[in-house]
DNA sequence: ATGGATGCAAATCTTTTGCACGGAA
DNA sequence: TTCCGTGCAAAAGATTTGCATCCAT
């Protein structure tokens, strides 16, 4: 999505256009990776002094109602926000923490569900757990000197 | 998994069989939908007066390391704790907020997952957000007579 | 006996909310 | 002008932790 179409879906929503929701929103279309309402306060803030961390956790959730973000409860103690809204999963690694983009074939299959077993499906998050490629050159790497 | 595995699997893992340990085992495997650690907490009390909150959390944490139970981050505000632990996945319907089980054929292909463009895969979540059939029949319903 | 587990309360962390002020339509 | 949004601080909710005591091995 684009600044403009986001701009547009704002006051289609009967949203105010305002300083901190433009600042928030070129921001994570900037920056297409997996964000944090307070990670996304403590950049800001060094160019927007005034901006409040209730204002970013608050414009966050806006946007992912009106589906500018998707939120990502990959993890079990806060939510991550993701500005990439083209189907894609995700995958965590249990060794560094990171979260990779990945697409999978499958991905394609899930998204086209509809229905299952008499229920509407309106979204489907899917999120891999695993070791991710560079963690994994890692162990490789390690065992083999003993 | 069986009560008895269960606790087999503790004391493989190293971990001592204590009391809150064999109730919160028992309560969840004779109850498999899915709870979280207060409602754990507000029903064992009553059985168990001294039971602490701290106790109950501390527990399912360590069911879900060794693989006794699954943690579902179906809700971006709480984890569900689900005894469940056969190939399936959740839907939540977002008018009653009920959480389903779901096994759509999808289901065994993303389970022989193991490898994601480079990445080592060990587990996936999949959560489904849309209209359960029930509150699906009542919108039907609630739109006739007008 | 002894080290890990429990129970309590306090602490921590994330996220939300109340309210007076300020800014967009 | 007239609401809606902002910023601050305080509150709320979920989960974790410190510590003395207790209990399983």
């Amino acid at each position: 999505m684009t600044y403009e179409e986001a701009l547009k879906k704002l006051k289609d929503t009967g949203n105010i256009i305002s300083m901190p929701r433009m600042t928030i929103l070129k921001y994570v279309l900037e920056h297409k990776t997996h964000h944090t309402a307070e990670s996304i306060y403590e950049t800001l803030k060094k160019e927007y002094p005034s901006i409040s961390i209730a204002t970013v956790y608050n414009t966050l959730k806006l946007f992912a109602k009106i589906g500018i973000v998707k939120q990502l409860m990959i993890d079990e103690s806060k939510v991550y926000y993701d500005s990439n809204i083209y189907p894609h999963f995700h995958l965590k690694c249990t060794v560094c923490g990171k979260i990779y983009d990945v697409s999978p074939p499958i991905c394609r299959e899930l998204e086209g569900l509809k229905d299952i077993e008499g229920h509407i499906v309106n979204d489907a998050h899917v999120y891999f757990y695993g070791v991710c490629s560079d963690c994994r050159k890692n162990m490789t790497t390690g065992g083999e000197d003993t």
